[in-house]
DNA sequence: TATGAATGAGTGTTCATTCAT
DNA sequence: GATGAATGAACACTCATTCAT
């Protein structure tokens, strides 16, 4: 029992940690962030940090790989609630950016990653896999409303590439805070992109 | 005289920094992309690239701004050819497309200054200045279509941003050889999203 | 009568302890040997380990001085046995070499301390103590066989000094197994120079 | 000729660096001896040291081999002035025994690499390959004053390993200052064990 | 008694930058 | 103008040691 509670403690520490890793390896890049950086603003010593993961480098696996668990969690939802795709689509596209604007840092960290390929192949190469996970999802979801005239007829997964660029330009070129009615215009914009609003 | 083809002389080797430069950085990130490894690959001593920049961060802000205005030549152009706006539209997405699997490292850099924007604040500034630019030159092409009923009728700055994401995003998300089919699809749904190809 | 088995208990693994720093400490030197090599080793945690010895310093101490007196107890043994001179230089070499052939952590460990004696000063001059002993030891059992004529004339403790170098000369450059002929003939060498097989 | 000046100012740094390694290394062994120390000793910052070695270890290891070639060459000497073996031994036990009295950190150095083989296998090869070269030097020369009858009759190659052990054995267990009394009988125990000193 | 958790002190190493030539 | 030599500042990482349980 003593053993559950000390492994309990453990994990919310560890993920403590990577919590404010997260939020600091995007703004400063991963050299400048320094472990003691990352230990303060968590509360510890930077020999704490180390005591939860092993070097610097694994840490910065460890965030970054927590970081696409996280928006793959969130872009990739498959609960229909509705059975009309093209509220479906709708739904998914206010969903996806309302969590743009919500988890900024999580796509930053992955972003820098894909900026920095060479320097992290196996990140890099997880990276891709959920994104042609997602294009997968998404490729089906609009198929689904193309069968029933309620979505453009394009090619689904071009379509798809697409949105999914989109999605992503948009948390590198938007820098308007959560509450501009800009997002509002993202939203109409990305469900035209996957070819909702037709009529 | 001598002055002057002196001064050409710096010009170039400057110049040759700079190129040096701006493909090593985006690959390595800025604090891993050593001044001696631009010095070797530059065919100099490490004392030489400083005597041209006072420090590595001049230097990087440098490659930053030829970054910049090299992208800028290439997004926003004014020669008009035609007078007919769709065409128009049609031959900037393929140039704009194009340009994009041919320069990546200069839009790296670029992203990996907008990443680090805390970091980078006046360089993020500067980027953003021509992201305005490429807004305003955009929105009036979409409007002069819309008038002439050649392209969607939609809010044109709001397209013109969306446009401006998914050109951003491409770069990010796509990592096809220059030579693949895919950036013919990525053609395609460029001019969608501008509005484009309405009937 | 509990405190009894208790206190044996404890005297057996601070034993245990100090066995297996003496089996580590000349293998890596004393700043490469950590504490917890040496809990690992001893199936407990470093935290145990520090519990029975104050401090490493402390454990390496120990470990020295236990090698020492061991070491002592091989060397100097005043068992007469045979009551002839030669005959008991002739063991006395044998077991010296077959000790030395069998306890060489002991042996490596004191040259350790004797090799950086400026770093360990009292554990040399405790060293050194017990090599006076020896030498005392030795130059008694040589003066005897002179005596009877069985032993070559010379000075019986210079003879006696060249002896113990030798002894610790061989474990230095001596690298052959315990089961190789080579030591037949260290033994041979060795009676030689303590002055023995005077026909 | 500026390279050629260079370069020799180079070598002397380089050189004043491993003396002053030469000299820590053994008093304090590896781990405790900083590179710090080091620099200071030789009056320079530690960031110089670092620029004339790779690493410590590659320090180390040049120390090593430096001091192995400085004593090889004190220990295996083959000018022979003298056509006489009998003279030619003593002069060598003389030569060896003072050179020992004063070149101390050298062959501590050595024993220091030998005491930890497991940790320094390829340098603990380098360093046997050089006991095996005096061996061979030596057994030759023992030999030849056989033949001449000069010299005790035994086994030349197992006598020459007994003085080799004798002689690192004594710079083991001797600590006496260079000037003592004490020397002069160690150089009569040498010549007695090589097999001198007959009638 | 035994141990896991936490940390501070210490060190090797990197690298931008300065300076003399 | 170009460069090699020198260095200080910074940082990741190790490890003995302390403490609470």
């Amino acid at each position: 029992m003593a053993r559950t509670i000390n492994e309990k403690y453990r994990q919310e520490k560890r993920n403590n940690i990577i919590q404010v890793a997260i939020s600091l390896f995007p703004v400063n890049g991963f050299s400048q962030t320094t472990i003691s950086m990352i230990a303060k603003k968590a509360g510890m010593s930077t020999s704490t940090v180390l005591l939860y993961f092993p070097s610097k480098e694994d840490l910065f696996h460890c965030a970054v790989l927590e970081s696409l668990t996280e928006l793959k969690s969130l872009f990739i939802n498959i609960e229909p609630e509705t059975h009309d795709p093209a509220e479906q689509i709708t739904k998914m596209v206010i969903q996806h950016i309302t969590a743009l604007s919500k988890r900024v840092p999580y796509l930053k960290l992955i972003h820098y990653v894909i900026n920095q390929h060479e320097r992290f192949p196996e990140l890099t190469k997880e990276i891709f896999t959920v994104s042609e996970e997602f294009i997968e999802f998404l490729s089906l979801m609009i198929k689904k409303g193309q069968e029933l005239e309620q979505v453009e007829q394009t090619d689904a997964r071009e379509t798809a590439w697409a949105y999914l660029a989109y999605i992503n330009g948009i948390s590198v070129v938007i820098t308007e805070p959560e509450e501009s009615p800009f997002w509002k215009g993202l939203i109409r914009q990305g469900i035209r992109i996957v070819g909702g609003n037709v009529i």
